[in-house]
DNA sequence: GGAATACATGCACAATCACGCATGTGAGAG
DNA sequence: CTCTCACATGCGTGATTGTGCATGTATTCC
């Protein structure tokens, strides 16, 4: 397969897409806030991600604990192309605009522009007490 | 999965990227040319064209025999700019230039517009002489 | 009617993919 | 060192995908 159907295909996955449309607007993110603002499992987040920094879309960078994930910085213009055609979804989904709902709680509780807060739940794992949103667990 | 990622999804594959370039640039091919112009087997354009038309690129509309394929009229602006992309790959990427040659050689038999000349080989099926490349009849 | 032609599609198979679970890795804190 | 926490990943599984072969369908021509 070529590299730029490979980046097409990337873009074949709708939590990707989401994570894109996140990354879009802000120019770091790691994972534990993606992980909220999508809600959805820590695993399923990573690879993710690990495949559309594979396909060049992303760069990871570290600072201690946390591994921060930014839109790549060597984008082709095919590409750009493709991100301002996801930027026109913005509107109509219902789904990019919940996450970045949560993505904006969250991303304010850094400090001094760092992530300082963690996983707050499992969410896709032996369900702890969640308590983070208005919707209840079960027990 | 949502309408957009399918959308998406028709795009992660190299042969149906071929076939919208060529779209692209002419208003209605028929599949008999388009399998001359690609060079792959008749099953292989029929299946990539009826993803491309189930995902809502492209419309069919039918001739006699023959069976004319071209982008849809009621693309969103969403896709538009995805096609905008996709064009900026054409001066990079040999086998669209190639693609193109064959359609062009291909198409210039038409008559009143419209295809008259079917299946020359069976690409894919049978492997007959394969004389089909450098024989041309050049009178 | 029947033959030929353009195109579509059922089926089988191998490869890939998204997912869930569990575990591994690497960094910081005590 | 040990524990904790953020993140990555090996493995198994069910679902999906692209491909090839053969066949079916629809239309034209004799």
């Amino acid at each position: 397969m070529d590299r730029d159907t490979e980046t097409l295909q990337a873009l074949g996955d709708c939590t990707r897409l989401r994570l894109l449309n996140l990354l879009m607007q802000a120019k770091e993110i790691c994972v534990c806030e993606l992980v909220e603002a999508l809600q959805v499992p820590q695993y399923k987040v990573s690879r993710h991600l690990q495949v559309l920094t594979n396909a060049g879309w992303l760069e990871d960078r570290r600072r201690g604990k946390w591994v921060y994930y930014a839109i790549s910085t060597g984008l082709k213009p095919f590409q750009h192309d493709l991100l301002r055609a996801i930027g026109r979804l913005r509107e109509a989904r219902e789904d990019f605009r919940h996450d970045e709902a949560r993505a904006g709680r969250r991303l304010s509780l850094r400090r001094d522009g760092l992530c300082c807060v963690g996983l707050v739940s499992k969410i896709g794992a032996a369900a702890g007490p969640t308590s983070h949103q208005s919707h209840a667990p079960e027990t």
